[in-house]
DNA sequence: TAAATAAAGTTGCTTTAAGAGACCAAATTA
DNA sequence: TAATTTGGTCTCTTAAAGCAACTTTATTTA
């Protein structure tokens, strides 16, 4: 039925759901940073129906995740391209990416190789840090006035 | 219609949205995180259907994100506790929540405030990292083979 | 110049999942 | 013993996902 939404959750994390939350915008997104920038590469490479295709583009482009630009070549193109805010995902991303090759890797293929241009070493393991730049878990951290949305507790 | 799963993608992160990529999964384990344990909490806490929060929590107890151990108080009672590959989803939900609080920040209310028990002082804005430590970008990465599933660019 | 192709949608129909709310069973407490 | 609490299940309704066919505009190709 209906989804429900969140965008007057005082929750961020709800409200970032509710842009990228679903099934296919963040793997639009994904593929947008693999350099994928147009309507039927998009369908072909996720193998989404093209109504929802349709539809999430224009809802990340209205939530300035994606803008959509005008690419004169062939018959009427458009690309769709990411913004700061989509590429600020990035992070997002690459934490997902890395639970999944740690907790769910493909049985024959190797994790994908991630290298920074500069370097030419791979990318870090991404980690929550304290201000001193070591790793901390959920464990490590507290709310200070216990202003937590609906519940309680600080920490699991 | 019917969502369409991804178990055997060969990508990770299409992976990784297979258990904890719906409405619903990532918010449970947000919240199992704030030390929310128990059914009727959850459920009102997030507002989520019974039926649905049934369906949520059995999913990520196959997926080993979350375990269910009896808790033997007042009637029949359960806990549902994260596992090490549910507190592991931590960095996917701090950068989640970094995000939405730097491009959808409430209008009235600030940004959580998450701290370092070591250290009383507020967590570090997340951020992916080459080999050295300093922060890049998607349009710092590129994948050495070109090995990318479904598409012939490497980056954005 | 006409026909074929391609890109980007749109429309209609079917299937599936989400949500609301009623109902239920086991253990607890009063 | 009766009322509660917890953690579900069942049914029904509604909304969204998927598929396939069709449309439109522009661009090639014949």
């Amino acid at each position: 039925m209906a989804r429900k939404r969140f965008d007057d959750s005082n929750c961020s994390v709800a409200r970032a759901l509710n842009q990228v939350g679903d099934w296919w915008s963040l793997l639009i997104v994904l593929h947008a940073m693999y350099g994928t920038r147009r309507f039927v590469d998009f369908q072909q490479e996720l193998g989404i129906a093209k109504n929802i295709l349709c539809d999430r583009l224009a809802r990340l482009v209205d939530n300035e995740v994606l803008k959509k630009v005008e690419a004169g070549e062939h018959g009427s193109r458009f690309e769709y391209r990411l913004t700061e805010k989509g590429r600020d995902l990035f992070p997002v991303v690459i934490a997902l990416r890395q639970w999944g090759d740690k907790w769910n890797p493909a049985p024959d293929e190797a994790p994908l190789d991630l290298r920074d241009r500069a370097t030419g070493q791979p990318v870090q393991t991404i980690q929550v840090q304290n201000a001193m730049g070591e790793p901390i878990t959920v464990r490590d951290v507290f709310v200070p006035d216990a202003r937590i949305p609906g519940s309680k507790k600080d920490s699991a």
